[in-house]
DNA sequence: CCTTGACCTAAAGTTAGGTTTAGAAATTAC
DNA sequence: GTAATTTCTAAACCTAACTTTAGGTCAAGG
């Protein structure tokens, strides 16, 4: 298979480490687009290495696979993207994750004032009901101190 | 009904701005354990709504209900906990928090190295196989940048 | 040509953390 | 004493991010 054929599902999957399923799985979700041989099979370019890695470290810092899409929607679409592109996507993630960073750290300031009153569980606990609570991952609770008690 | 009598599942979830839904599931993941009334209804001490707001701030923090649980093993089992009794298990929650934090910021710091090379997908960027890979929260990818790829 | 391994699709299964539903029994309110 | 709430259990459903399975096709080696 010549190099300008690109490379088959198996092989972009050795190259990123992540699993045959999970690449078809991205590309149900919107996340790369590989292009098809006559055979019908998958064939994708050495740029989408790259592009499957960002998807990797964009969900290490949190994102979600939309998020991640919205933000892969940066990138030219003419072209293959440059180092230059891939640096101005990734200051996005870079303003995700400093935020990710302080709200723990105020969390975890708030705990401490708790440890010293141990107010666990009032209302008026900054942890209690705090403004900018932690965004829960993934599938977490619903209600997640959604309402003000009363008690 | 008397206050000796303890709070239904309503007025707890009440308290504690949890869905009745919820209380009844910590229940079976073995965070909560009431008793029953004549009736077969379930009832609560009023310390239980301490112990379902400290499930509920550490799970902000990231932490699973398996882990969660066994937290709260640490709590005594003869007696309704004290203040320092919260305080004591809190400070577990402190530590796991401020891992997080560092994990977080060393990912921080390696992005910035990153976007200053431009060397994402390479095996040598940092971020692409750091061994203090952040922990996936919940039902994320199995083979997170498990396997060290050759290109 | 034939076999083996890689690839295809569609659908079902998995985990975490819950919610929703259904039908019945207990409690509370009037 | 009856009507309206609450609560009960068990089982099904939900989302995210995938994996597994089943049954069939494509590609590469000898």
């Amino acid at each position: 298979m010549a190099v300008s054929d690109g490379l088959a599902i198996g092989a972009l999957a050795q190259r990123t480490g992540l699993a045959v399923s999970a690449i078809r799985y991205y590309e149900a979700q919107g996340l790369i687009s590989p292009w098809r041989n006559a055979g019908g099979q998958r064939r994708y370019q050495r740029a989408d290495i790259r592009r499957l890695s960002f998807v990797m470290i964009a969900q290490q810092f949190g994102l979600t696979l939309p998020e991640i899409r919205e933000v892969l929607s940066g990138l030219p679409g003419n072209r293959t993207p440059t180092p230059k592109d891939w640096q101005e996507i990734s200051k996005g993630l870079r303003a995700h994750l400093d935020q990710r960073i302080d709200t723990l750290t105020r969390l975890r300031d708030n705990l401490d004032g708790c440890i010293g009153c141990g107010c666990l569980s009032l209302p008026k606990c900054a942890l209690y009901n705090p403004d900018d609570r932690a965004k829960s991952n993934g599938s977490g609770p619903r209600y997640l101190m959604g309402d003000s008690p009363e008690a």
